[in-house]
RNA sequence: GCCCACGAUAGCCGAG
């Protein structure tokens, strides 16, 4: 069951539903009883394919098959409700999980708190988050990342920094995500200044930027018309071994292009096409 | 605690 359960995951990463499904019938005429993990995966299958009527519909024949459904099975619906944009429909499953006698986890939480953080509702967010905490979970670094956002997605950039601080009370270390969250949240409103701030704090504190630290604060310098300063961060990141990508010249050419530099756009649009990347 | 399922970061355009 392990090795069909396996492969069903295999086909479902792959989007390869059809299979994944042919799969679970051949469990089940086996004589195979499928776990709640296989089905579980194969409504992710589903949810990732954007089909949330079958995911529901496997939901049904999860039940009716006798196995119940679990916190992961639950959390995998609730995630497809938010990439869907169905907030209001994601948070009732919460109050069916309870119902089912099912306990809600750190995840649950914070597929919702990311919800409303990518909709700018920092109030609910924190909601959840306080709600994870009353219900004796610990939140850990990809909730503290979700709240984050949230902060950064509203422009309530103190609300973030005290957000840092309250992770550093609960000896919660930053990482990567964290740290590109936060110096994004400049990017997006132009404060190349702070932006900078948070770059070189990441670096002193032994984290090394990525594409997306670059080409955040790539996007930042842009934003704030200092081109001069984009074009030195595209040769500090290929001098420590990160290649720009689509993203980072896409990045450039718009930069230019604002900055009323039709052909130093140009001349990054060639740059990217010989860097052998496609314009997409 | 770990094993087969679930959550996090960047650009432009289009759609609304």
């Amino acid at each position: 069951i392990v090795t069909y359960n396996i492969l069903v995951n295999a086909f479902c990463k792959t989007r390869k539903m059809d299979r994944a499904f042919g799969l679970l019938n051949r469990m089940r005429k086996e004589g195979q009883r499928p776990t709640f993990q296989t089905y579980t995966t194969i409504i992710d299958g589903f949810i990732r394919a954007g089909d949330i009527k079958m995911a529901l519909e496997m939901v049904h024949q999860m039940k009716k098959a006798g196995c119940k459904p679990s916190t992961a099975t639950y959390n995998v619906m609730m995630y497809g409700l938010v990439q869907d944009g169905q907030m209001n429909r994601a948070v009732a499953i919460i109050d069916e999980m309870v119902l089912a006698g099912i306990t809600p986890n750190e995840r649950s939480y914070t597929i919702l708190m990311e919800g409303y953080a990518c909709i700018g509702e920092l109030g609910n967010a924190y909601k959840f988050f306080k709600k994870m905490k009353e219900d004796g979970l610990k939140a850990d670094i990809v909730s503290y990342g979700a709240l984050l956002k949230a902060c950064c997605k509203a422009g309530r950039m103190q609300s973030a920094l005290a957000v840092l601080h309250e992770m550093n009370s609960a000896g919660v270390e930053r990482n990567l995500f964290i740290y590109n969250i936060l110096l994004d949240g400049w990017a997006q409103r132009g404060d190349m200044w702070e932006a900078a701030e948070v770059l070189h704090q990441m670096c002193k504190e032994g984290h090394h930027p990525d594409i997306y630290t670059y080409t955040s604060f790539i996007n930042a310098c842009c934003k704030a018309g200092d081109m001069k300063r984009a074009m030195e961060t595209v040769a500090d990141m290929k001098r420590t071994g990160v290649e720009p990508n689509i993203k980072t010249y896409t990045t450039l050419v718009h930069g230019w292009a604002s900055a009323s530099y039709p052909e130093k756009a140009l001349a990054c649009y060639h740059e990217m096409k010989e860097a052998g990347l496609k314009p997409d």
